[in-house]
DNA sequence: TTTAGTGTCATAATACACTATGACACTATT
DNA sequence: AATAGTGTCATAGTGTATTATGACACTAAA
């Protein structure tokens, strides 16, 4: 993991937990890398990560059983759902438009936005 | 201008200069506000201001007329679309698109969005 | 019971964004 | 010449993210 400059490493952390399970390479009820670990993987003080676990654990995402480690909870899936899309529309897309406004692209520029975009259209389970 | 929680306020006032000069509402060869001034406007010390002042006449946004005050560059318009539109397609675009992925978020989802973009279809000059 | 692995808490140190403030050089105006 | 408005620089203080480190309670396994 590489971190950005202008955004705080925990938040960053958590960003990347959230997305291993939206993508489901973490599973509902699957066991977390311990704080100690994930700490010397992405060389970072114990306590930052343990700071991005509490802030995920608070939001329903990760379950904690004392003196085992921490799990990922089974709703995280479909909480996630929620927090992170409701996020995208209220704190992501807007500026988002208003910079296409702003720098005046078209369909041609954004040809990949607008693909992913029709290659949702066609799936079938909306929800899961 | 009020500040988002996560991001360098030095970085938010340029980027909210930045979107003056880009929607027109600073022109180039505008003066604009003092460091002074603006920092007694939204509440924020001389240094942070200058700080972005600092950071916009590097990007060759803003010039600088010693004991007058800073003014809007001359090539300021086209130089930002450069430097915007390289970050959007770069720095912007690919987490959105995995974002819109991950979410499963459709045409129906994102109306708004496409709106936007086809009404940049329909424009006549690309470039001014 | 011992050992190793978990989370948790406390403390101190470092880095940096931001603030507060004073001083100075330059420019335009009176 | 005096004044007020510009940017600029220096200094010190505050808040907070991050690091570094030690200690402790809990759990599982040897």
């Amino acid at each position: 993991m590489d971190f950005s400059e202008h955004k705080n490493i925990f938040l960053q952390i958590r960003d990347w937990m959230v997305d291993q399970i939206l993508t489901g390479k973490l599973q509902p009820g699957d066991k977390i890398p311990s704080v100690r670990e994930l700490a010397a993987d992405i060389e970072v003080n114990r306590n930052t990560v343990m700071r991005s676990y509490a802030l995920l654990e608070e939001e329903g995402i990760l379950e904690n059983k004392r003196g085992i480690g921490f799990f990922v909870s089974l709703g995280a899936k479909s909480t996630l759902l929620n927090i992170q899309r409701k996020e995208f529309f209220l704190e992501v897309l807007p500026p988002i438009i208003h910079q296409i406004q702003v720098l005046n692209l078209n369909s041609g520029d954004l040809e990949s936005l607008l693909t992913v975009i029709h290659s949702n259209d066609n799936k079938y389970e909306k929800e899961q």
